[in-house]
DNA sequence: GTATAATTCAGACGTCCGACCTAACTGTAG
DNA sequence: CTACAGTTAGGTCGGACGTCTGAATTATAC
């Protein structure tokens, strides 16, 4: 019979412990004894689990993108025109800078592997597009649109707008004692109105 | 007396040797002894001149910001309009995209270090101040800036400029292929229009 | 020329890591 | 109970790494 701490498999337990190593110390400085650690695990059980390091990072990406995705869907059904759309994911982004900064660093952490590693820049690419996908989807369909953003590709847009939260963000994750930066999200707003 | 071929100081060539590796295959995937056999020197030489890998490629990062920091503001000079020089900026970064991509390499490479290293974290916040500085100073203080811009402070503006050059930059990188992406910069234009 | 400092060189050292192996344990089906 | 697959445990292994040492060489100052 399990423990009732043990009620977590120990599968889920090392997917938990390695989300909080890394994010809290980024992908290069954690080693697997350090999240088997955390997890209150064998070392051995993450090659089972996972089969190795990779492996490992890539359940864990996995998990927050499923998590993350539907969330920013949420937002951009918020809101009547583009603008407000857009305003609404603003605010999301903003949101989780202050309250959930981790989540920004494994994306930045997880970005900078991609870069490297193929099969990291896949997995990337996919957000990456996914996201663009949903902004062109529920704001650049939108009717209402400005006459002088139609001159561009709706998916240039979408991209356009997702790096600006994304280049945004990184300044504030690596500024966060600048209180106003978070607000340098907003501008973007301009583009709509 | 020197040979002409090792006319180049053992620590410049160190230096160059550094950022070709670093910008091919990324800090956490280079050793030392990569760059000391690249550089064609001994393995001590890189701690006799920079200490520690840290510091060598610290040192690489100044020779780096140095470097581009004067272009950027070249391109921010060119133009009468807001609009003419940040268009100028767009196609500067365009054409680094194509053309010398290993420099954005390094730069997302740098700032994931940034997120965990307090020492890179200082010299990558100085970096963005510095950019966005130049934004701010050669294209909003435009007096012809339009009207609803003015509403918002202009460092946030300028971060944010910045902040989607960068973050679409990253998903060319990720997507070489996509050769419609560098064309995602260009919808920033309609800001100043 | 000699003394002194700066540089170059070859190699070793200890550490840490991911991967791997084998045995023990657990639950289950027959 | 037995057989067996699935799981957990503990430990080892080889290798790669950054750093360091000390000797050899070269340049510089007097």
């Amino acid at each position: 019979m399990q423990n009732k701490v043990d009620m977590k498999s120990q599968s889920q337990k090392i997917l938990l412990a390695a989300y909080k190593c890394i994010s809290a110390k980024g992908y290069a400085n954690v080693s697997l004894r350090d999240i088997s650690i955390e997890a209150g695990v064998v070392l051995s059980q993450i090659s089972y689990y996972y089969g190795n390091k990779e492996g490992l990072f890539k359940e864990v990406i996995k998990m927050l993108v499923q998590k993350y995705l539907q969330e920013v869907e949420e937002c951009l059904q918020k809101g009547a025109t583009a603008k407000e759309k857009i305003s609404s994911l603003i605010n999301h982004f903003q949101e989780m800078l202050s309250k959930r900064p981790e989540v920004f660093r494994l994306l930045y952490d997880f970005t900078s592997l991609a870069i490297w590693s193929p099969s990291f820049g896949e997995l990337l690419r996919n957000l990456f597009k996914d996201l663009s996908s949903l902004i062109e989807k529920y704001v650049l369909r939108d009717a209402e649109l400005k006459e002088n953003l139609k001159a561009y590709a709706p998916n240039s847009l979408a991209r356009m707008l997702f790096g600006a939260m994304f280049g945004t963000a990184i300044q504030v994750i690596l500024d966060p004692e600048e209180k106003s930066l978070p607000a340098a999200l907003s501008p973007i707003l301009v583009m709509f109105e």
